[in-house]
Parts: C-alpha cells; structure tokens; sequence
DNA sequence: GGCTTCTGCTCAAACGTTTGAGCAGAAGCC
DNA sequence: GGCTTCTGCTCAAACGTTTGAGCAGAAGCC
C-alpha cells in the first residue's frame, strides 16, 4: 500500500500524479456521474500508491461530517470507567460505530476545574458529529444543557427531567417488583431490605422504589439501607443487616450484593440458608462468586447498541442496518436467593 | 454561560461583539503579549456571553494540535473490548489524557474489510495527534506500519521485532518465573503444567517461556497445555490435567486460572490441597472467586499512564506532570496457591 | 452547417483558524 | 522638532477539503 511513509499526501498530491485537477480527484473519490471511469481507475490508483487518506480537518471545515461520536461520562474517570458497566456499554457503541465507519471520541469530565460543561466542548469544538451521554446525575445541568445544544445527543439512562431528550433505557422499576417478588414470593421472605445505590441517579431511585412498592403490595415494611453501588458501602451495610434480622436482601446492584455477602459470610451468616439475596446488573462479577449471585440482567450491550443507532441519523448515516430494540431486563437465578 | 444555543459561534462572531478583528481575538485569547489587558478582558467576556469553542478543524487545518490522541485496539471489538484489561488500559490513559485536556478516541479495527491498515487511517486523517497501541499480534504487519509512519505511537506492551518503538512494558518473564518458582519452593509441587495464552502475543510467549525456564532450573518437565486467554479454554483444559495428575498450575491469565478452577471442583477436585493453581493478570476477578487465585499482579493501570505520557511530547505538550514508571508485577499471594 | 445537448473536466470560493508582516498613532529621546 | 521605538492592533495568506458555476470540445439533431 503506501508507499511514502510520513509528510502527510493531500489531494493535491494525487491530482499532480493523476494530471488531473484536485477537484477532479475529489469528485473522483466520491464517484461523481460527470467523472470518467478511466479517470476514476486512474484516481484510485494514484491514491493506492501515494496512500492518501483524507484530511478530516479540511473536510469537516467545509461542513462535512468528522465521522466520529463522543461517548460522554460526566463523572470522573476513575469513578465510572473503573466499572465494568462501562466495558458493556463501550462495546455497544463501539460495534455499531465501527459497522458505520465511526471513530468513538471517550469523553471524561475529569476536571472540574473547566467548568460544568467540559464535555460540551467536545461537541461543540467541532471534533465529533454527536454523543452518547451515560451515568450522569439525573439533576446535572451540563446535561441539559448538552440537549438544548441543538447538537446531536442521545442519553442512555432514564433522565425523566429531560422529556425532550432521545434517550435509551430499560424499566428499573420493574424489574426491581420482579426481583422483589422473587424473594417474597418463591422463597417466602418477609423481612425484606434493599441496598440502595446513589440517589442523585434514576436507576437507583428506580430500583429503591420498585422495592418499596413490592414491598407495600405484600403487605411488608421495606427497609432501606443506604448505599453508593460500591463493594465497599455493600460491606459497610453487612452490619446492618445482621442486626436487623433481615432474611432477604435486594441490592441495588452486583458490586453490594457482594460486599455485603462477603462480610455476611465473615460473621458466619449463610447464603441463601440464613439470608437470601438478590443483586441487579449481571455485568460479569455475579456469575463467578461463590455462591453466585441471582440478579436482574441488565442488556447494557444492547442498549448502548440502541443508543448509538439513535445517533446515526441525526449525525448524517442514512442507510445504517437497523439495530433491534434491547430486551427487557429480567431475573437471571442463581444460588444467592436459595433456587 | 453560553446564550446562544445552537448554531456555531466562531472568531468572527466574538471579534465583531468586541469591536476588533479576529486576529485580534485569536492573540488575546492565546494571551499574545502585543494585545492590551483591556481587550483582553474584553474578548473574554464576549467568549463567555457568546459560548464560543474554539473549532478543532480549523486549527488542525492550520498544521496545530488536535488535542486528542487514540487507544488503538487491533483485534476486533468484542474480543478485546469486554476484556478488564482494557478497562484498566482505557483509565491509565484517560487520567493522563485528562491532566492534559486532551480527548481519547477509541479506535478498533472491527473490519477486516478495510484493510490491515485501518486503524492506520484514524492517525493519518489528522483525527489524533498521536496513538497508544495494544494488545496487537507480535507479527502484525499494521503495526510495523504504523510504527514507520512517522506518526507519534507509544506500543503497550513487549514488541521484540519491533526494537525502534518507543513501548512500555514489563518483564513477563521474569514474573512468569517467580510464580513458577513459588509452587515448586513454597508448596512443593513438582508435576506442573502451564495453561498457555495465545502464542502470537508476547505477553503468552514470555509467560509460557518464564514457566519453562524456571522447570528446568529445577529440573522438572513442563508440561504445555494449549490455551487462548479464555474461561473456556481453561476449562477445557481441566479435564487434561486432572488426567495427567497435575498438582501444581500456572496459567497465564486468570480467567483461564478460573476457568480450569470452577471445572476442576465439578470433578472433584480440591484446589488448593490437590492441585494448586496461580494465575496471572490480578485485574479483578482473582480476588472475588472461591477461593481467591493466587496471581502476578500487572500493573495495567501504571502501563497505560506510561504509555500515556510518553505520547505527550512527541504530541507537542511539553509542560507536562511526570508519570512514575509502572511497578514491577509481583506476586499476590491468595488462596488458590495454598498460602 | 448552425444549433442544442452532453461529457469531462477546471475555477474559485468557502469553511475557521493561526501567524508573520506591516502599519498608524503615541511615546520617548536628544 | 525630527528622529527612533513601542504599543496595539489589522491584513492577508495558508492549511485541505468540497461543490456550485462555468467552460471547451465532442456529439447529436434537423
């Protein structure tokens, strides 16, 4: 292929090779009808040899699509990326954008420092066509303001304050009253607890309260215990847990439930025998304790899937392969609630 | 901050707000001395009022930074992707990158269809400033190009035939060694096997090397048992060592460790008090299993950081905080091994 | 044979930025 | 008071691309 290695080939270059004009080479390269084909033989060729790649400043200068998208993270890199419901969602839009040619722009906001809206730079600097925005609190105003940019955004997470929004989620509520129900209902729990992960976020409210609800149609007192999806704060509710008698637990995700069982197991609490649990996610890490752990499964995979699908359009990719619609989450059973 | 929402706000918008011309504009905001305080203060206050953000592509068009640099991942995306490595590798460089305001761009080569060179297209069409590369095959010819292209690239990880790239890694060698060493000197094993990785990457070929080397240095026959890095060929491995009466394995990851473990305790087996196994990697899931595995620690994180700021230079960023070079793995002692 | 239509290009402007060269007016120097 | 120096800007070109307008020559039409 390529031939020169280094100095940057513009299309000058080729058209001095080819003879032909830079113009000619351009409509050549986008295989314009008033273009001879033995030009455009010939165009190609001369492309091959000197290994010209377009210049995507110069293009994306005259309007044209940069062909990347930015994934945004609001919160600080080691907070989230550290996590592997990161790893799931990078693969989702990952796939999808490289099936359309798409670079994947990883957009942190690690520094505080630049103000609120850093990631909005991203977008409006010109380097990414859209964004994916994920993890965000649900009252963040770079977010909202990231949306009435007018600038291509789909959210992934439920952000019930931005109606206006192109976002993509699942039913957390839901599932929580299914996970709910599994205790009381297939294994007769009644002293039920949940660990709840960080408030500012809607799936955590979401799961907290499909708890409660469960909760309230079985005619039980729910008991919330406070948590911030750490393995850390899981341990720090093992405690508690014990004292209170509690004979179920719904964590709010993977990481606590196992915290807490690791701690539980520690002070000679037995799982499922003595206390049942039951963790959300399904992210890798429940699958591989022991015992494992009985949770709801969250499509992350697909659903970054969906989100990046959304981003096509409004980003200028016409004729993309449709992407499914992810599933609904639903109760993988393992050994933590007893089944 | 930013009033106007939508549509672009470029120099000319600020210049005309001020009152001056856009060079003017540009020198203030780059702190030119030759501009007077006054309308410094000026330009910013109208770059605030207005929102404006530099555009990336005309800078870049006028031969400047990007301000971005890529993570250049060759295999596809779902084999590498949902690996924790690449977490680990992708929070290293994102924190450097942070520091550095730069942006990250993830790029895999998910299409083989493109050519062996298409990660080659992301840096070459002025897109990065620079790239980081991992987790490619040793004889990767994509790599070789790359590295002759010119164009800033740091390797992450051990590319002997490739001695002229600047790369960062670490002694798998000698750390496949010392936990070889550590079954036959603390525990006592003498009929061992090593769970081999794919053995077009060096990282697989140190490791299956150090294990060898360190057999013979004690005068046991190694025994090979193939491998690729996955669960499963782990736990297809573990019939063949239960056959072989095994008592001690190295594997060269975790997940192979794991794999092999969880068959391994379906037939019977006890790990540690028959066979005792240590693994390799310690990015997370040797620490949650039952029991814990025993394994050299790589310091992912610190890699990547390094690799990270070598970029930093050659990418026109001079003034930079120093990364401390990554520690030497060591041995995490847990209880897979039977410590 | 003089007209129109088609083919296969070229010209030139534009996108937004940066920066060396230059210039007008003020200030300083003796 | 006439010179130089300084201050604080402006001008204009350039980076590489895309694309509407236009143009020369060939082909087609009657």
């Amino acid at each position: 292929m390529a031939e020169r290695a280094a100095g940057k080939v513009t299309l000058k270059d080729v058209a001095e090779r080819v003879g032909v004009s830079i113009s000619a080479v351009s409509l050549a390269l986008k295989d314009h009808p008033r273009i001879a084909e033995d030009t455009k033989r010939r165009v190609q060729l001369a492309v091959d040899e000197l290994g010209y790649v377009g210049n995507i400043a110069g293009r994306a200068l005259r309007g044209k699509r940069v062909g990347a998208i930015a994934l945004i993270v609001p919160n600080t890199s080691s907070h989230v990326l550290t996590h592997t419901y990161f790893l799931h969602v990078l693969t989702g839009i990952n796939e999808v954008a490289a099936a359309n040619d798409l670079q994947v722009v990883l957009s942190t906001n690690a520094d505080e420092l630049h103000g609120e809206v850093a990631y909005d730079r991203v977008l409006r600097s010109g380097l990414v066509d859209g964004a994916v925005v994920t993890s965000a609190a649900v009252d963040d105003p770079g977010i909202a303001h990231l949306v009435r940019g007018g600038l291509p955004v789909v959210l992934l997470g439920r952000y019930p304050e931005l109606p206006e929004a192109d976002s993509v989620f699942i039913d957390d509520l839901d599932a929580a009253v299914t996970a709910t129900e599994h205790l009381i209902v297939a294994h007769g729990r009644r002293r039920l607890a949940h660990l709840c992960g960080p408030q500012g976020h809607q799936s955590a409210i979401d799961r907290r309260d499909g708890f409660v609800q469960a909760c309230e149609a079985h005619r039980i007192e729910p008991i919330l215990v406070e948590g911030d999806y750490s393995e850390e704060s899981g341990a720090a509710a093992a405690d508690q847990l014990a004292e209170l008698g509690v004979d179920g637990v719904f964590a709010a995700n993977d990481e606590m439930a196992f915290g807490a069982m690791r701690e539980l197991a520690a002070a000679g609490v037995r799982v499922p025998a003595d206390l049942a649990v039951i963790g959300y996610d399904d992210f890798g890490l429940s699958r591989v304790t022991t015992p494992s752990i009985t949770t709801v499964h969250v499509p992350a995979v697909e659903l970054a899937r969906s989100a990046a699908a959304r981003l096509l359009k409004p980003v200028g990719i016409t004729e993309a392969t449709p992407v499914p619609a992810p599933p609904e989450p639903h109760l993988v059973l393992r050994q933590s609630c007893g089944c």
